[in-house]
RNA sequence: GGAGAGGUGGCUGAGUGGUUUAAAGCGUUGGUCUCGAACACCAAUAUAGUUGAAAAACUAUCAAGAGUUCAAAUCUCUUCCUCUCCGCCA
C-alpha cells in the first residue's frame, strides 16, 4: 500500500516511477475518490457532532423527533462512505510499490547481472545431472515419493537427508552468529494473514487450503511479516532481525515439470527465511547487510553463482528493489534463483499497520526479507558442481562437520 | 466434539442505557524538592481520520461485525479469540 498523501503531492513523480513496472497508471481517479471521501467525512462528522450534542442529558419529545431524522440521514451517509472507502482501498491495493531509483524499468529481459562468484566448473568427463546423481548415490527417492504423495515430491534418504539437514544447520548457525532471532512458526496460517503478507489475492491458486479455511505456508515470509502486525514497536529495539525455518508448500499450478526435473521445483521444500523490521532511514543499510550475508553463505559453499538486480516488472509488486542470488546448474545450463533479497520500504508495513514511535511521532517501519536459504536448489547445484569422475560428490567444507564425512559415494 | 466462564487503555481493574470527556491503581516521561538519589508532591501519558497556516476543534474506536434506541462499553444477534472441566486421540 502506498501513501495516499504522497500520491496527492507528487502525482507526476509517482506515476512516472510506477510506469517502470506496469503499463498504465491512473492516479487521477484515485485522487478524485479521495476528494469525495474527504467531503463526505466532513459532512457526516458535523452531523454526528450535532447528534452527540443533542443526545446529552434527556431531550424533550420534540428534540427526539428531530434527532431521529438526523440519525437516519447519518446512517445513509455512513453507508455511502463505507462503499467509497472500500473502493479507494481496492484501487490503492492494486498499485505496486514504487521501484527504487537504480532499478531498471521493464520485465525480466532487463535484469542486470551484478557480480559473478567463483569459476564455472569444468569437467574432463561427461557430467551427470542431479537426478541421476541423487538416484545412483541413493540420496533421493523420487519413485516412492510419487507413489506415496504424487509428482512434485521427493524423499530424502541416508546421506541425502543428512545433506539437507547439514545445510539447514549451517544456515541456522550462520544467522545465529549474526544476531538474528530464530523462529519456528506454525506452518498453517489464516486468510487475513495471507492478505497482509500480500500473497492474496494473487497466489490463491498456488496455495494449499485446509477444510478449516487455513492455508499452508508457502514461505515463512508470510508468518514473519505478520508477526508484529498492528503493533507499535519500541524504536530502541530496531532493527529487529528474525530468521525462520519452515517447510514451504506450493501447488505450482501450471508449471512445467519436464524442464525443471528433480527437485528444482516441487510442492514441498525446506527454507530458512531472513526478515528485518527497521527504521525508515536504516532499510538500505539492512538491505546491503542481508545481501552480503546471502552471498557469503553461498560463497562459503564453494559454488559458482551470480547476483542479479531485478527489473521493476520482474520483482514482486510489494518490493522497491530485489536482488536475486542465482546458482549455476550445469545440466540445465542456467542460473537458478536460490534467494531473493528485497526491500519493501513501508509498503508492507502500511498494509500490516506496523509502526514505531520516534520523537512522539508514529512512523511505519520498513520491512525486508531474504531467503537464507532454500535447500532444494542448492542440493542440485552441489551435486552437479562437485561431482567427480567416479560418480561421487565432494561435500563442501562448511557442511562436513554436520555430516561427519567429506565425500558422498 | 460437549458444558461453562470471560475479552475494557502499556499493565491490573471498576463500570448493566444519559455530566464516562472510561473511575482508581501500577508503569512510563517531565517538573518541584535534594549536593545527588529515594520518598513525597505536581503534571503529562492511546490510535486513526477530517477541518485548520497554526493553536485547536470535531468524529470514530471498550475483541470484530450487524441490530435495537433520540442516545450503547452497557441491551440483542453472529463471528473470532482466551481460560476451566469433560469426552476423543496419533
Amino acid at each position: 500500500m502506498l501513501d495516499i498523501n504522497l500520491i496527492r503531492e507528487k502525482t507526476k513523480e509517482v506515476e512516472k516511477a510506477l510506469l517502470k513496472r506496469i503499463d498504465s497508471v491512473n492516479l487521477e481517479s484515485i485522487i478524485k475518490l479521495d476528494d469525495e471521501r474527504k467531503i463526505l467525512i466532513t459532512k457526516v462528522d458535523k452531523m454526528k457532532a450535532e447528534r452527540n450534542k443533542g443526545s446529552k442529558g434527556k431531550p424533550d419529545p420534540e428534540e427526539i423527533k428531530k434527532m431521529k431524522t438526523l440519525s437516519e440521514e447519518i446512517k445513509k451517509l455512513d453507508e455511502e462512505l463505507k462503499n467509497l472507502e472500500e473502493k479507494l482501498k481496492e484501487k490503492m491495493g492494486e498499485l505496486p510499490n514504487i521501484p527504487a531509483d537504480d532499478v531498471p524499468a521493464g520485465g525480466k529481459e532487463n535484469n542486470k547481472v551484478i557480480k559473478t562468484f567463483a569459476e564455472k566448473p569444468k569437467f574432463n568427463f561427461t557430467p551427470k545431472d542431479h537426478v541421476e546423481l541423487a538416484t545412483s548415490l541413493n540420496l533421493i527417492d523420487y519413485k516412492r515419493a510419487a507413489k506415496m504423495s504424487g509428482s512434485g515430491f521427493w524423499i530424502y534418504k541416508g546421506d541425502g537427508a543428512l545433506l539437507e539437514w547439514a545445510l539447514l544447520n549451517y544456515f541456522i548457525e550462520f544467522h545465529r552468529n549474526n544476531g538474528y532471532t530464530f523462529i519456528i512458526p506454525p506452518f498453517l496460517l489464516n486468510e487475513d494473514s495471507a492478505y497482509v503478507s500480500g500473497h492474496l489475492p494473487k497466489f490463491r491458486d498456488d496455495l494449499y487450503w485446509t477444510q478449516d479455511g487455513n492455508c499452508l505456508n508457502a514461505t515463512s515470509e508470510m508468518m514473519l511479516g505478520n508477526y508484529h502486525r498492528d503493533e507499535i514497536l519500541d524504536e530502541n529495539n530496531l532493527p529487529i532481525k528474525y530468521y525462520a525455518y519452515s517447510t514451504c508448500f506450493r501447488r505450482e499450478a501450471g508449471s512445467y515439470r519436464k524442464e525443471e526435473r528433480g527437485m528444482v521445483r516441487g510442492h514441498q521444500f525446506n527454507k530458512i527465511e531472513m526478515f528485518q523490521f527497521t527504521k525508515e532511514d536504516q532499510s538500505w543499510i539492512a538491505f546491503e547487510e542481508m545481501k552480503n550475508s546471502v552471498e557469503k553463505l553461498v560463497e562459503d559453499l564453494g559454488l559458482h553463482f551470480q547476483t542479479s538486480l531485478l527489473a521493476a516488472g520482474d520483482a514482486s509488486a510489494a518490493m522497491a528493489k530485489t536482488i536475486d542470488v542465482e546458482v549455476w546448474i550445469p545440466s540445465m545450463n542456467i542460473y537458478k534463483e536460490v534467494s531473493s533479497i528485497s526491500n519493501a520500504l513501508d509498503y508492507q508495513a502500511r498494509r500490516g499497520n506496523i509502526r514505531y514511535k520516534t520523537e512522539n511521532v508514529n512512523k511505519y517501519v520498513h520491512t525486508l526479507n531474504a531467503s537464507g536459504l532454500a535447500t532444494s536448489r542448492l542440493i542440485p547445484a552441489i551435486l552437479e558442481q562437485f561431482q567427480q569422475a567416479d560418480g561421487s560428490v565432494l561435500i563442501p567444507k562448511v557442511l562436513q562437520k554436520f555430516m561427519g564425512k567429506e565425500i558422498i559415494k
